[in-house]
DNA sequence: GGCTTTTTCATGCGAGTGCATGGTAACGGT
DNA sequence: ACCGTTACCATGCACTCGCATGAAAAAGCC
């Protein structure tokens, strides 16, 4: 029984190129005709891939998510010798689109994002995936305030989600060029000066 | 010259219908047929207002910037003897989706956004809208600020800002259900309290 | 090499799309 | 009362969509 192929490749492959359609086209404009052509395959190369649209949409969040973590994972190791600060500021580095990667997988989020608000398979997904960094960025903010690097009074369990809520809210306005990327690392800055102490010279 | 109706009170009246079937059935499910059914007339009656679809959805979008404008004046001048900070934070909660039409309207907002990603012309509205609204809250911070209403050290420029993504940012965990209305306000609470200095008794 | 299984493709189909067209009802001015 | 403008509607058309079908190509196993 030949399998030359790996499936979950296959359609990582076609993932990403629904990503690339929905940045360039939008979400309204992914049929499986562009994705096939965006991929280099044939339309039913794609349907042999997933029984129907919906389910490689729904498989395309689930692998945009795990890109997302995965480029958080290499921003985040990249660092040497990082205070949790710097660990934070590169996290939300990360969320925002400050490059052409960043651009298309808040591209493809908030495209996402406005799905869910009628198919509530999206809100899942989204609510997962969103809801595991939140869980996270509070826990490193918990971290920080047992190692008493945060001012004093201040409340990590508010100042996670501040911060990261603050950072989604950056992602729209700098996709629609309302705010620019520098000036959003600024107010991150900000944020930031304001919750962490001082450090040490 | 017969002129019985008023054009741009129908074409408000086709926008409500556009919002409901975002709302509804999502912004790539939105047909010229489903719009005209929405709003009870026939699809010629919608071509006949609008020449094209896109034509269609600005105006939609543009009237989606006054109705929430007007939401907003409604719920400011709702206040009786409203310290600044009342009206800012009725403000932020005009755009958060807390109740129906809140959720309407951040439905309708996040799918332009999102259709923005790759129609410039949304952008520009987009940009237009929440601009000014920006521009307004920086305004009433630096208010605040010139009457001693906040704390010390406190920067009204990088705080309307930040309070601003911020809202903006609860807006889709709120509506994909990943945060709760009340815990968004609270929220904005904790950080009202931050900036503002105590009511004095 | 033959044969089965896997993988890929081309094509067809019904449904729905935006838009154009021609026709019809309603109203205001004279 | 009549007529022209206005408002509205039903229908047709070319097109695209997701999906189903059947066949061709590729590849491992005997």
């Amino acid at each position: 029984m030949p399998k030359q192929v790996d499936h979950e490749q296959r359609r990582r492959l076609l993932a990403e190129a629904v990503f690339a359609v929905i940045g360039t086209q939008g979400f309204e404009a992914v049929s499986l005709r562009d994705v096939a052509e965006q991929a280099g395959v044939s339309m039913g190369t794609v349907q042999y891939y997933f029984p129907t649209k919906r389910q490689m949409l729904s498989f395309a969040l689930a692998h945009m998510r795990e890109r997302v973590l995965a480029r958080l994972q290499g921003a985040v190791t990249a660092l040497r010798e990082p205070t949790r600060r710097d660990l934070i500021r590169a996290a939300t580095a990360v969320m925002l689109p400050v490059d052409a990667a960043g651009r298309e997988e808040a591209c493809v989020n908030i495209a996402f994002f406005s799905a869910a608000t009628v198919t509530p398979a999206y809100a899942e997904q989204l609510r997962d995936g969103y809801g595991r960094i939140l869980t996270v960025s509070v826990a490193s903010f918990r971290e920080a305030s047992r190692l008493g690097e945060l001012r004093d009074g201040v409340d990590p369990d508010v100042e996670a989600p501040a911060l990261y809520f603050l950072t989604q809210g950056l992602v729209g306005p700098i996709l629609v060029g309302l705010y620019r990327p520098d000036e959003a690392l600024a107010l991150v800055d900000a944020q930031l000066d304001r919750v962490f102490r001082p450090a040490p010279p």
